[in-house]
RNA sequence: CGGGGUGUAGCGUAGCCCGGUUAUCGCGCCUCGUUUGGGACGAGGAGGUCGCAGGUUCGAAUCCUGCCACCCCGACCA
């Protein structure tokens, strides 16, 4: 773990996988595309799960469970969704091995046990939840349904990359059914809201929310709500969506619901989800050349204590003189944790926690306990500071909200200096081919310019933007009127 | 799936072009000792189906064929 990690702009990849080493989050299975979570990175995605799961608790939704499989002719029923996925679906066909005749101890497909049915292991749950909804359904009585999944989903992606990409990915899947458009529309909007809310406010990125144009929606979606993040790189990263189904769902499986006047209708339909890619964000958002920075929020590990010390008798006495300020440490609510391990030497330990992305380092020794101070370092700035002791508790404190702050404002401060606005479209193919970040541009609302865009440049509409001022221009492409600025971007 | 690259100990690698003793070096690991304020030092030690499967050869990490995995660039995508 010794290892130097640069960041360059043409060695971006490198260095993303270099901080996910040396942070000790995840690393490839030897299964195609998949990722093993190692238990610190796990530790991190279970913080940002129980804070989501916390929210969407508070916004009345519920847990549940639904299958892994989904039958072929399930799948087959909303036809886009079908279409937009069909292209990465593993596939269960056969229910059993058995041993191989021509080759002693291996196993084969048992030719024998193929199944009547084929069952694709889902890409996203919509299609197994929707046929299950159908029975539970038959009143404006039984709506709202407003459901959340925790579960691993598999998309066969030709190329995969850790934790923004990979073969098996762990989400949540929210899927919500509505007695009215309406309704249904307040549910997208406010999930967008929500995950909004949690990345700006907990992983301390800043997001764009906004509407994907045709040719990015969901299959099968009326609308797409999305967020959008700045990568340190200058590309955009899809952070989350938010999927307004209409009533494409419920058509596709007979779902229909009878009204207070006994009228039958549709049900009107959501979907939400974020995953494990949310890691892939934080990764890139914050960290550095000495390895991962973790906001205070987010962080499993939020102080790290390094004694220094000769004997056993100087590591009690610093033991004594910590106990209590750890107590009241933890008492605010901090993760603390004092490394005494007498096999590693302190500068190691220095280095492991930054690569870690602890928030705030303590190191104490026999000089410090004489002068009745000690060492606090902070991991987003990288300052070291010789305080008091009597004061380290608040003084830690503060410097929790103010990492969390510092790291928002940094991403914020980055994503302005790459966010400009361009007119002309000689000006765009240059500036994006040189610098990625954010381009807000005119665009004549058509699937065309968009495709002819993407192809010339390899940027593409990553949204239209919620709060976009109404602002009268000309498509950079087309010269077509255009009402309002879209962003455009090369993507993860 | 198309183009390029890589695969040698836990990690990073030399050797491959031009086949030939016991496969190189660094980090890490183990033991003992000295150490401990930014990734310690010394001495000793362990660890290898050279990605897999075939082939050529007296002899293959090295040459040939096929396959697999990973990385980069495309297409696809959260």
């Amino acid at each position: 773990m010794a290892e130097k990690i640069t960041k360059r702009e043409d060695d971006y990849s490198q260095w993303y996988l270099d901080i996910i080493k040396v942070a000790d989050l995840a690393e490839h299975s030897d299964v195609r595309g998949c990722m093993v979570i190692k238990p610190y990175g796990y530790a991190i995605w279970e913080k940002m799960k129980d804070q989501l799961d916390k929210m969407f608790k508070e916004t009345g939704h519920q847990n549940a469970y639904f299958p892994l499989f989904v039958p072929k002719s399930l799948f087959e029923a909303e036809e886009k969704n079908a279409e937009g996925f069909a292209k990465e679906c593993a596939v269960v066909t056969h229910y059993r091995l058995k041993n191989n005749p021509d080759e002693a101890g291996k196993l084969m497909v048992d030719p024998e046990a193929k199944l009547e049915e084929e069952l694709v292991v889902r890409p996203t749950s919509e299609a197994i939840i929707w046929s299950t909804y159908k029975k539970w359904i038959q009143s404006y009585r039984d709506l709202p349904i407003l459901i959340n999944q925790w579960a691993n989903v598999v998309r066969w992606e030709m190329r995969t990359r850790l934790f923004l990409r990979t073969a098996e990915f762990l989400w949540q899947e929210g899927h919500t059914a509505h007695a009215s458009k309406q309704e249904a529309i307040e549910e997208t909007e406010q999930m967008i809201n929500v995950y909004a809310d949690f990345v700006e406010q907990f992983m301390a990125v800043p997001v764009v929310k906004g509407l994907k144009s045709e040719s990015e929606r969901f299959a099968g979606a009326e609308e797409t709500y999305c967020i959008e993040a700045m990568m340190q790189d200058g590309k955009a990263l899809q952070a989350g969506t938010s999927h307004f189904l209409g009533q494409n769902f419920a058509k596709a499986f007979d779902v229909k619901f009878a009204d207070s006047d006994g009228k039958q209708d549709f049900v009107w339909a959501t979907s939400w989800g974020v995953s494990t890619r949310l890691m892939g964000a934080l990764i890139m958002s914050h960290s550095d050349d000495f390895g991962l920075v973790l906001p205070p929020k987010l962080a499993p590990i939020h102080v790290a204590i390094v004694p220094i010390y000769k004997g056993e008798e100087q590591l009690k006495e610093i033991q004594d003189k910590l106990q209590p300020i750890m107590a009241e440490l933890r008492q605010k609510g901090l993760t603390v944790k004092f490394d005494d391990d007498d096999k590693r030497r302190p500068g190691w330990k220095f280095a492991e926690y930054e690569a870690k992305g602890v928030p705030v380092r303590l190191a104490i020794g026999p000089r410090d306990l004489e002068n009745g101070q000690i060492e606090v370092a902070r991991r987003d700035t990288r300052e070291k500071q010789t305080i008091d002791i009597d004061g380290v508790v608040d003084h830690v404190s503060k410097l929790m909200d103010e990492i969390q702050d510092n790291l928002f404002n940094s991403a914020i401060d980055f994503r302005s200096n790459n966010m400009t606005k361009v007119d002309s479209y000689e000006e765009f193919k240059e500036k994006v081919e040189k610098d990625s970040g954010f381009y807000l541009v005119h665009w004549d609302g058509t699937a065309e310019t968009e495709e002819a865009i993407k192809k010339e440049t390899k940027a593409t509409i990553r949204c239209i933007p919620l709060d976009a001022p109404a602002e009268e221009g000309k498509c950079i492409y087309s010269g077509k009127p255009s009402s309002r600025r879209v962003i455009m971007a090369k993507a993860y």
